[in-house]
DNA sequence: ATGGCTTAGGTGCTAAGA
């Protein structure tokens, strides 16, 4: 079975994008982050149409998360108990005998704006919520815009983005944390070809020069790694007409 | 040089992303 996240960065414009992708990479599960519809817009018909169910929360214009499954799934929660927040960022659904948590991190836009504490307090209420999470036994899957850059390998020019957000030392260590309950970066657990990223600045060519980071990432419990057979990125859909400025990242889950 | 591009909301611009 496969599993991808994908950051649409407006699912009203990237639908045809995203049907289309799934055509051609047709993914048991697939977390999409950034919807940006709120639930009465959100095409649902559409998506079923296409063979998919589908779960989702959103809000107007901003964040906004949605889980679509071969499989029906349960939406187990789309907020944090330990972190009442009205920014549509979780959803955490059972889906073929998994717990799949589609995340939308926060950005913290920058280390002093007011929206990096938002971003670390965000993080360390995940951590207090998937000990407890991990404790009903289902293996948990943690998909989504992490918006953090793990390390300088997964950063373009480390030097330019040194201390900046996304590659603070504060937020590196939650993902470490995050890792030390008992999870695996699938992306890492394979040798991989340098330079490899999940983003690309809209501005400045960013794509075209390769000037990314890879800030998007499907985290599997310790217990499935046997089951890992495959982690990639998809680049082909940041090469589309009008794209998102992210790409897919897919695993592959042996039976 | 804090710019550069893209989106939503709404109809001219701002906010926000990463």
């Amino acid at each position: 079975m496969k599993l991808a996240t994908w950051n649409v960065n407006s699912l009203k414009v990237r639908l045809p994008q995203v049907l289309a992708w799934l055509e051609t990479e047709p993914v048991d599960i697939l977390c999409l982050q950034e919807t940006k519809l709120t639930d009465d817009k959100f095409p649902r018909e559409t998506i079923e149409a296409a063979g998919y169910q589908v779960v989702f929360a959103g809000q107007p214009t901003y964040n906004g998360v949605a889980i679509l499954s071969r499989e029906p799934a349960r939406v187990l929660a789309t907020e944090n108990p330990h972190y009442p927040d009205p920014q549509r960022r979780i959803m955490l659904a059972e889906v073929s005998g998994l717990q799949v948590l589609c995340g939308y991190f926060p950005n913290g836009q920058s280390l002093d704006s007011e929206k990096y504490p938002y971003k670390l307090g965000w993080l360390d209420a995940l951590l207090t919520w998937v000990p407890q999470l991990q404790a009903n036994g289902m293996p948990l899957i943690i998909a989504g815009d992490y918006n953090i850059a793990p390390a300088d390998a997964d950063v373009h020019d480390p030097a330019a983005w040194a201390g900046q957000v996304l590659v603070s030392p504060a937020e590196r260590e939650r993902f470490e944390k995050l890792l030390a309950l008992g999870f695996i970066d699938s992306f890492r657990a394979f040798e991989q070809a340098p330079k490899l990223y999940s983003w690309w600045d809209y501005r400045q060519m960013g794509f075209r020069r390769n000037a990314g980071l890879r800030i998007d990432h499907i985290l599997i419990p310790q217990s499935l790694a046997p089951q890992l057979a495959r982690c990639w990125i998809d680049k082909a859909p940041r090469k589309n007409e009008q794209p998102s400025d992210h790409t897919p990242v897919i695993i592959e889950l042996k039976a």
